[in-house]
Formats: C-alpha cells, sequence, structure tokens
DNA sequence: TTGCCATACATTGAACCACGAGGTATGATG
DNA sequence: CATCATACCTCGTGGTTCAATGTATGGCAA
C-alpha cells in the first residue's frame, strides 16, 4: 500500500494566523492583539493571553516578528512588527489556510441532491 | 478582571463534520470514508484510519449513527448511516464551520491596503 | 502454493496545541 | 486604600490527531 502519508496536524496554526495578520497592519503588543481578535471577530474568536503570547514569542524566536519596548503613560508594552520572514511565513499560512478550507467547502457542497451544508448562514 | 470566557476547543471535531456531511449521501463503510476524503479533496485532506474509526465509533454511541454489517466478497464491512439526530448535529457543526471561517476570512481579507490574503488562490 | 499486496477492521502511545488558571506589577477610579 | 483594568508571563491539563502496529482475508503473480 502506499505508504501512510497523512498530512500532520492539518489544521493548525490558526492564531498564528491570525496574529501575522493583524500585525502586518502595523506594529501591536500583546494584550492588544488578544481584544483585537475578539472586537474583529465579533467575538466569534477568542484567544486567551495563554494563547497569544507564547506564539508571539516562539514567532520572535524564530525571526518571523520583532520587538521593541515601549513605555506609555507608565505601562511598559512590547510592540511587534512582522519581518520579512514574517510576511513570507504568512503567505505560506494563508495559502494552507485556504487550500484547506476551500477543500472542506467542496465536500460540504459536495454533489448530494438533499441538504446542502456549503452556503452562507445569514 | 472580565472572566475570561474564551471560546473552547475552536477549530476542532473538522473529520467529524467531514465524515457525518459523506454518510449523509448515503451509507459508507469506514475504509471507504478514508479514501473518500483523500480522492474529494485532492489529497488536501488526508485523515488516517486511526481518526475515522474512533469517530465512526463515538458517532454510534451517540447516536448520531447507526451501523450493518454486510459481508461482500468474502469482505466483512461495516456500513454506517447518519440518524434523524446525526443529520441535526451535522447541521450544527457545519453552522458552526462556517461562523468560524466566515470569522477568519473576515479578519484576512481585513482592512489594510496594502498586502490582501482573503481572495482566492487560483 | 507460497508470498505479497490491497482490503477492512481495530487499538494504542506519543505529540501537539490550545485552554484556563494563576502569578506579578502598575496606573486610574472610587 | 481597595478594586479594577492594563500588561506582561508561565505552567499543568486536556482533547485531538497522528503514526505505528496488529489481526484477518481475498486476489494475483511467481
Amino acid at each position: 500500500m502506499a505508504p501512510r502519508e497523512t498530512n500532520p496536524n492539518f489544521m493548525n496554526g490558526v492564531p498564528e494566523l491570525l496574529i501575522l495578520r493583524l500585525l502586518e497592519d502595523g506594529e501591536m503588543y500583546g494584550y492588544e492583539i488578544v481584544q483585537a481578535i475578539r472586537d474583529r471577530t465579533d467575538a466569534v474568536i477568542a484567544v486567551g493571553e495563554g494563547v497569544v503570547y507564547p506564539v508571539l514569542h516562539a514567532l520572535e524566536h524564530a525571526g518571523a516578528l520583532k520587538s521593541r519596548r515601549k513605555t506609555v503613560a507608565g505601562r511598559s508594552r512590547i510592540y511587534y512588527t512582522v519581518t520579512k520572514a514574517g510576511t513570507r511565513r504568512l503567505g505560506d499560512l494563508a495559502a494552507q489556510w485556504t487550500a484547506l478550507t476551500g477543500a472542506i467547502q467542496k465536500t460540504l457542497a459536495g454533489s448530494g441532491a438533499g441538504g446542502r451544508y456549503g452556503e452562507a448562514v445569514s
């Protein structure tokens, strides 16, 4: 038989994708990102700080982000910016995501004459 | 502080969704489902048997599927059919999935004038 | 007739990611 | 002066998915 070959962790890294995309529009700090995601998705997606901070650190460590400290109103913030490598990574993740959702969408829409689940909800 | 409230396991259950959707078009057996998913998605999504069988058992246990044994060409197969409860479940999952991808899509498309990541790939 | 591969079922251990809870510290508000 | 919102961080847990492995049978070729 064909030697297994399934695609590993096929739908992870969405927080990473969202974070990179938000930062693409301008520098932000962690706490701000948490709220931005909640706000822009009408709370459909709400990642906690326990998700965001580790991702931020990992991305910086991987060279996809760079940070600078800044103190605003006595508050110390760490602003993150996307590097060139980060933009590439964003492109990759976005492409993967598009392929994945496309495939699922296609399956949902299917060819069945009966119920159809691929249409918009509202 | 605002009592946390993130949305738990926000993108799981995709295999379950696909399996239910496939079975909606007619009864199938496990091994067949594994290949159907790979075929219909052009191998973009490929779940292993180790994913499919447990899901099948769980769904049957939950009353969303019912099964019947059938021997074809000396091969013993277990065919699964969606129950009324399964159809409901499928509807729920599909709605969740639509909401989720919609939210992500919106964020990807964003308002940024620069790069846009929400468009189709090809 | 003896391997070998595809079919067809199933289980298991590890890996991974996201989650929630908790922890520190400061400024504003009452 | 106490409480809340800001702002950072880490750790343990839990749920899913993964690859690997196991069993058994049928078809096909050497």
